[in-house]
DNA sequence: ATTTAGCACTCGTATGAGAAGAGTGCTAAC
DNA sequence: GTTAGCACTCTTCTCATACGAGTGCTAAAT
């Protein structure tokens, strides 16, 4: 019988520090940092070997034991060493981690991709989620910015024949977004000139969900308007303004968990790569939360993602001038470097903003 | 030792049909169906059973010692049964294979897809490549059309601000793409409108690739406009036309892999991951060759591509008015359905056209 | 009161032998 | 030309055993 412990267990467990002294705290770290080289349970005689305390292995074992009744360790089967629980791994993060200065290598890394990149939002984005990858070693992760979120800024359009018009929509964000739409009636282009100047005058500045909301409905149409407006001009407007919700998101780096140990079987690896592969589940995962701080670590399940269980995700959101435009993260194995990969993130996420910041 | 042939063995085989009696071509085709359906050697008594004329085992095995002669059958070991080789599966593709006609369900499965979907044309080609991976059961692959071989329709200069211009290029296939760019110099609103108009007259109906080859240097640009340009239009110029070659790949169910009985270890799956996680090398791989044919069928390592050697491809192109647009195709393990597969892409690359066309 | 040495015990992993089974190739008879 | 029979090969599965890493506990040492 395995001897992990269930969720309630660990919860049960004191998440205080007061309760861990110098030396719990120091094993605890200790073997965090071993189990994170070796991906193996870690036994007394290790940490005994490598603690600055010149303590024996049996002494360190109690030390393991209480720990393991925190629910801060777990042991595989019974005469196995130890390894870190998900609480663990909280309790580390949350209060033992040092915050991992990135070296000037890697900054300048970061900075040349950014540097030598033109300014289209999409492109650099899907260019993070690159750079995350590889500076990580793990999976790297980003959200395109959604337009629904966006100010608008200005919209052209640009009629293409008489039955169709290109619109182009810039956000205040320096996001451009265009789409052909079609229209039953034709409209000449001096109409289309016209309506394109009365959406302008009327609509710039508002937020583009709060837009579209108004342009599904004729009466909220008519209201902004303050006049009568013909069908073709209302259709013309609703359907300028149907955004689709879609998001981008743009993964890179998942063939890094093939060199992970924990994932060297088919059956570990492959209910991640199923869960990688619905974008859409992703973008859940990623998208911000309600209160949500400079920077998130989901521990393994806490993600609540099928297929992720044994995974990670260091997440942060960029914005430009306060509009928040989108996230970028790391997935990685719950035995992650998280001092590291949270600089990372952060770093990246600072660096993101600022080159976005000069297409505003 | 393992009883595989070489490529060299192989091609030294005879690859016309006429030595195929009809025997030989039951037994072949027999063997590449049952393979398609265990992924296991196929014995001769498996064979026996099924075949139509009612002949025993040991018949069988000499038919297929001779097939193994001419290269098309290979034995994992020496007591194992056999299974198709390359030159097995290209015999049977070439010659022998009858084309399946999908069933109407399969039919108008792919065509709602494309019925209720906007006709943007990234988003239908990125749908495409999932219809494919849903319908195939394998992998789905789409590449984007390349603005680069378009024909320009038309071009927009939306200002931005004094520093930023918005460029719309709407090509004859219907593609439109925008792209920010700077100018050095401010130039006024008014002068943008002249440009614009300007280089419309100009260019409009020149292939985008043409015409960025003109910008790039001065002495053509001024031959085409016949005058002198200012400094800010050439630059104007050259930065509007100076496109990205990028090519967009889009994949879909590369999880469909796992359930594949010759990728159930890590060591098969890995490198085919790895390799389709380049995304410049799988565009290379799907690229239209030159005398590209209706429907391109690579066996096995025929592709030449590292992680690839136990895949299959087949793919198509599709076109709007003439106009080759892009690629789709399948991705499989070279144990495929074939016959499907083939029917599968030929008919999505029509209903792709078709369903473009609109848009044009 | 804390630390440590010693030791019995548990459990996973590696190894090897043996049996079972699938399938072939060959030979001789039909 | 076809087939039955049989020896032979090679894989796979199972079982038993040995080994080793690591623990938990107890009693002694500091």
């Amino acid at each position: 019988m395995r001897r992990v412990l269930t969720l309630r267990e660990m919860g049960a467990a004191p998440l205080t520090t007061a309760v861990l002294n110098a030396r719990k705290r120091e094993v605890l770290e200790a073997i965090i940092t071993c189990y994170n080289r070796t991906a193996k349970p870690v036994s007394s005689r290790t940490i005994a070997r490598q603690c600055d305390m010149r303590l024996s292995p049996a002494t360190i074992r109690n030390t393991m034991a209480q720990l393991g009744e925190y629910g801060y360790l777990a042991q595989p089967h019974t005469s196995a060493g130890r390894i870190p629980t998900e609480l663990g791994y909280r309790v580390y993060v949350d209060n033992m981690m040092t915050t991992q200065r990135l070296t000037d290598e890697e900054c300048r890394f970061i900075r040349q991709w950014y540097d030598s990149s033109e300014l289209d939002i999409f492109e650099t984005v899907e260019q993070t989620s690159k750079i995350l990858s590889q500076i990580s070693h793990y999976i790297g992760v980003a959200l395109s910015p959604q337009l629904h979120d966006g100010i608008l800024r200005r919209l052209e359009l640009i009629p293409l024949d008489t039955q169709r018009v290109v619109v182009v929509l810039i956000a205040n964000s320096g996001l451009v977004k265009n789409q052909v739409i079609s229209i039953r009636e034709s409209v000449s282009k001096a109409d289309i000139k016209r309506i394109s100047r009365i959406l302008n005058e009327k609509l710039a500045g508002l937020s583009l969900g709060e837009i579209q909301r108004i342009s599904q409905s004729h009466k909220n149409l008519k209201a902004v308007f303050d006049q009568d407006l013909s069908d073709s001009v209302a259709t013309l407007a609703r359907n300028t303004f149907s955004l689709d919700r879609e998001i981008h998101v743009y993964l890179n780096g998942t063939s890094n968990f093939f060199g992970q140990p924990e994932f060297l079987e088919v059956e570990q690896i492959e209910p991640l790569f199923r869960f990688l592969e619905q974008k859409e589940r992703v973008a859940d995962l990623l998208s911000p939360k309600k209160e949500s701080p400079d920077i998130q670590v989901l521990i393994g399940s806490e993600n609540r993602c099928e297929g992720m269980e044994m995974c990670s995700v260091v997440q942060s959101t960029f914005s430009v001038q306060g509009d928040l435009l989108g996230t970028i993260g790391v997935i990685g194995p719950t035995r992650m470097e998280y001092s590291r990969v949270v600089s990372i993130v952060k770093f990246t996420a600072h660096v993101i903003g600022q080159h976005l910041q000069k297409a505003v």
